[in-house]
DNA sequence: GCCAACGTTGGC
DNA sequence: GCCAACGTTGGC
């Protein structure tokens, strides 16, 4: 079981947009880049990611489940693109945001830190569970 | 809104 | 295969 963090723009895609998705979830369509969907091709059902807020927000928000394996995105034709489904788990009881990450200096080498960019990418165990603990939430 | 960082494209 | 030009992302 790995774990991730999904990055998304609240205004294009937010939290409670996937909520409203349910326990069936959606694609994580529209990456366009390499590294990101090589992520997800390295993905496996079960595995955990983060939901986190890009631009405005700048904190993580939720946690999402891996529903299936990386599949071609429904949205190109080009065959180069594909992705995983997520659905939303449950939400942080308190959002933690980038600021309150960075302060932290056990997080200083996640990617998210060291990235900015990269819009799917992988969380260390002990980041996962250290990132929960500041939200209140369970890993 | 600005700008730095990064990824991609295309000419050579 | 290199590198300059360009486009995009995301923090501030």
């Amino acid at each position: 079981m790995a774990y991730w963090l999904f990055k998304s723009e609240p205004d294009v895609f937010g939290w409670e947009e996937q909520v409203a998705l349910g326990d069936t979830g959606g694609e994580w369509h529209g990456v366009r880049n390499y590294q990101a969907r090589n992520n997800m091709r390295a993905m496996q059902p079960g595995d955990l990611g983060f939901f986190y807020h890009s631009q405005k927000g700048r904190a993580v928000v939720g946690i999402v489940e891996v529903t299936a394996p990386c599949h071609p995105d429904s949205t190109t034709d080009d065959p180069r693109w594909d992705c995983v489904d997520v659905r939303a788990l449950r939400s942080f009881a308190r959002a933690v945001t980038l600021e309150e990450i960075r302060a932290v200096p056990e997080l200083a080498e996640m990617v998210l830190v060291k990235n900015s960019r990269l819009s799917v990418q992988p969380v260390a165990a002990e980041e996962w569970h250290r990132i929960c603990a500041l939200g209140d939430t369970a890993p």
